[in-house]
DNA sequence: AGAATAGAGAACAAAACGAGAACATGCAAG
DNA sequence: CTTGCATGTTCTCGTTTTGTTCTCTATTCT
């Protein structure tokens, strides 16, 4: 079992790697926990190691790595079922389990913060994050992050109109479409899966 | 792991990428990263590199290529930045990463699959599948599932008029309003989240 | 008192860092 | 083809940061 200084050691590299994506440095974990020697601090670091809670290159600056604590979460929420005004909520037969991973992960791909109304008619509102697969093709209809001239990124529904043109179609009413050739258009990713959450 | 910089130069090469399809130069990752030399831009990349983040080819310019990094933790995404209309990709400051499980999952949350078009306009449409925290209370404007006379489930907004009455309002234009006297709805949950997935 | 533990801090070693020179390579303009 | 430019590669140098190992002292516990 941990001591309490241990404890805090732990819990403050987990905060600190998921906050910034690397390892404090010993420095910064004393300043943290209230110790002012860089040895002690080590000393922690060594016996999180010994108990099995840190990996750590040997002389290797913030070569630290958490490893699994008990209790990690699995990435999975029951599916319970269908909901449909006006209906009582209705099972879907042989699929039970969502999983986050199978639903929205997947190779080349990353997640971008949308600013902006101009998809909200497409259920994507102002805030939402979508998850964008990198690929320089798409097709008709798909959602794009498309670079105008090199310079602009924008979140637009596609169309290939004749003649080598492109049309970058806003998903609001209260906006219009805009036609550019071909050659001014790059894709650099369609939209594969949105995800929000409230509060 | 990694250092700050290495970090840093990471980062800015996954955008650079996103947005502009190919490699950042070593001078223009040395700009965005503060740094003036090309020799030690030249080393970070190489280090990032061997540390399994990149794959390069020799002597090519901005032949760089970012591998499916050995420290993404399972379950989250590169979070590249924000996409606005007419804009590049703004970084986010100290948020490169999504964590799917930090995102979307909790305690008491299940999972429901929305059949229909009652909520369209608060950007949940048919086939979403909205999270949903389990509680029996909620406050107004929360999206809530309901139950109504113990038959009917629905996902609409709450409202509570005066009298004991609850006004469950669609997001939908062509949809009215039910009123019901309290005792008639159960408060299922919440909506916490929603996502989707296209294709 | 004696043993165990924690923090401070010194001293050293290794790694990381930034700068910049010198050279190689590939590409495109002339 | 030659030249020039942007780019990548390989060095060296000096500095700073970081990790490691000590010893010393204070505190706690038995």
């Amino acid at each position: 079992m941990l001591t309490p200084q241990e404890h805090r050691t732990l819990q403050f590299i987990r905060r600190h790697l998921a906050e910034h994506g690397y390892a404090p440095s010993l420095e910064e974990i004393g300043a943290a926990i209230g110790v002012r020697s860089r040895g002690s601090v080590h000393r922690y670091v060594s016996r999180l190691q010994d108990k099995g809670y840190l990996r750590r290159a040997p002389h290797g600056a913030r070569a630290l790595e958490v490893l699994d604590g008990p209790g990690d979460p699995a990435g999975s929420l029951p599916l319970l079922g269908r909901i449909a005004a006006g209906r009582p909520i209705e099972a879907i037969p042989g699929q039970d389990t969502l999983n986050l991973a199978d639903f929205l992960l997947g190779p080349d791909r990353y997640a971008l913060q949308v600013v902006g109304d101009s998809m909200i008619e497409a259920g994507i509102l102002d805030g939402d994050t979508v998850v964008v697969r990198q690929q320089d093709r798409a097709e008709d209809g798909d959602i794009v992050v498309a670079l105008i001239d090199g310079q602009e990124a924008t979140l637009k529904r596609l169309r290939r109109c004749g003649g080598g043109m492109i049309e970058l179609i806003p998903a609001n009413a209260e906006l219009s479409s805009m036609v550019y050739s071909a050659e001014r258009v790059t894709i650099q990713g369609v939209v594969v899966g949105q995800l929000r959450s409230y509060r």
